[in-house]
DNA sequence: CTGAAAGCGCTTACAG
DNA sequence: CTGAAAGCGCTTACAG
């Protein structure tokens, strides 16, 4: 493709040295005599030469990049979980290799392998919940790799990942303990394990009253359908004390619905979501959320992968973040803010 | 890094045939006898071997990939334009090497520079207006590039972007339509072109009416700024009769402070972003907003982009999408929707 | 239809 | 400090 790109050789020509002593000059190596060093920067410089990536990678072994998997690329969470990762990338000089499967396994089975020689370390997003053999099985070995959000434990791999269990346990107590019984939970999708875990949280923290009424509402983290489960809420008898939506974008959905119904929140029902992006102090009522860091979550998983790329024998423990309340306006009469 | 990848060797050796006749068989090309290419496939499998991208690439001289060089990762834009490239990147099984420059030229200069050998092809965004030049200066001439709302125009280089001008110049006529004369302007980043064209929109708009009365006040493009303009507002004397913020995130944000201070939206005061976000119809009142089709802007110049690899001599010639108007209740009393 | 060999553009022991 | 040469893992004319 590309037309007379100038290669190192051009560069040696023009300087009169060989392609070895180019190349040293070019790494910083420390044994080339200064003024050769010198020649060949400015002429590398005014030929405008540029190392190709791939005839370098092939010979030293390494291509400074990560390769990032994820199974979408659209929304909120990968926008904050790209950051934290973009960052640590960045401050350490690496490239991001970024595939979508969008959720299918067939694709990123496809993707996994297309990484090799193409990446140094693997950064793998797979939020399902029934896939872990199918993981183990299709991995890399010869790739360091680094699992976010992802079932697989007892691996070699490091998994960081957010205690949604813990989350969505705290959040319920909270509606608990502010005296609602009737609470509506709305779901995420079926397979997402996230989804899973925090409805596992809600489900545990409503058993252990005795007169708590659950009631869950299925949806699929985007707005939409939290404003059908609004919707849903309105129609069917009497309002619940309290809703719970598996994430904010649900709840943003909800609100709108309720909104538009004349149904004030939260004098008649408090509302609640789980995630805290930045938009949830921006509504009204601002919303009273589970924040999780997911910009800290991509900078700790790529710390530890750069980590365990440097040093193949660093110890490759992973982590798990516990979220925390961020109490505002949306479940309290009164702002607390 | 890599620690005993199978190579085409290995292949080869196993299946009693050379490298080549390997190769010839794993890319599907003709000259290969059914049981051998069977044969060849089914070594491969079973020893899960996967052809090494970078060494692929230095001699094939391809490398199916697509550089996308963006100034931030951050944000519902940089989101949604992910999607729209992604989505023609997949269905075309392009890999997607994604960088962003920190809106600093010195990175972004070398960001472009190691590109070489890593990419067939560019997608660059360079929301700047001041830095053409550079640009010029910096892309890398050998490889095939597309630019997104770049303000090198007249160059060898298809250029895809938003009429902003004519966008902000439609929106502000409708708020002068609807009977409004005093109308603030919340603005975006100076250096940023989108802004630039947006704010220079509202000017030309409003020095058309003769009693209009333009009132300007600066912001950065995130909820925040636009916050503290919403303030500035409610301190400054009279309200204006209508805010037109330079893009939904700040309206956002100015929606927030009037409702913090009981100001009703539109009863009050009039308010209108840009961009329509998909949360601008979810908050409440539902937000008037420019609806800018920014995955399609993404998908288009991806299209042009491998239609260019695909053939040196293709036209290339650029796009510019004129955003259009989308009313919903935040600048009227009643309900359209 | 198949193989031996050259070559892609670098890096890096190995000699000197 | 420097160069000649081997080698990274593929692809692809060139012969046969």
């Amino acid at each position: 493709m590309s037309k007379s790109a100038i290669t190192i050789k051009d560069v040696a020509r023009e300087a009169n040295v060989s392609v070895a002593t180019v190349s040293r000059a070019l790494n910083g190596h420390h044994n080339v005599a200064e003024p050769v060093r010198k020649l060949v920067l400015e002429v590398a410089d005014r030929l405008r030469y540029t190392p190709h990536a791939a005839a370098r990678s092939l010979s030293s072994r390494s291509t400074q990049t990560i390769g990032v998997v994820l199974p979408d690329l659209h929304g909120e969470f990968f926008s904050e979980l790209m950051r934290g990762i973009d960052g640590v990338a960045s401050a350490h000089r690496w490239h991001l290799l970024v595939s979508s499967y969008h959720g299918d396994p067939q694709q990123q089975r496809g993707v996994l392998q297309a990484m090799r020689g193409r990446v140094d370390g693997l950064l793998l997003l797979s939020p399902y919940a029934d896939n872990a053999e199918f993981l183990a099985d299709n991995l890399p070995s010869a790739i360091p790799t680094v699992l976010i959000n992802t079932p697989l434990v007892g691996s070699q791999h490091a998994v960081f990942s957010i205690d949604d269990h813990a989350g969505a346990l705290a959040m319920t107590r909270y509606l608990l303990d502010s005296g609602h019984r009737r609470i509506a939970f709305i779901g995420g999708p079926a397979r997402n394990q996230d989804a899973q875990e925090r409805l596992r949280g809600f489900r545990d923290a409503m058993a252990a009253v005795t007169d708590a009424e659950p009631i869950e509402l299925p949806g699929g983290f985007d707005e939409s359908s939290g404003h059908t489960a609004g919707l849903a809420l309105l129609q069917h008898g009497p309002l619940p004390d309290a809703v719970f939506a598996a994430n904010d974008m649900m709840a943003l959905g909800c609100l709108y619905a309720f909104n538009q119904a004349g149904v004030r929140v939260p004098e008649e029902i408090a509302l609640a979501g789980y995630d805290d992006i930045p938009l949830a102090r921006f509504v009204h009522p601002a919303l009273t959320t589970m924040q999780v860091s997911i910009a800290e979550l991509g900078e700790r998983a790529m710390q530890q992968l750069l980590q365990q790329i440097d040093d193949e024998a660093a110890v490759n423990n992973g982590l798990t973040l516990v979220p925390h309340l961020v109490v505002r306006d949306s479940t309290q009469a009164r702002s607390r803010s």
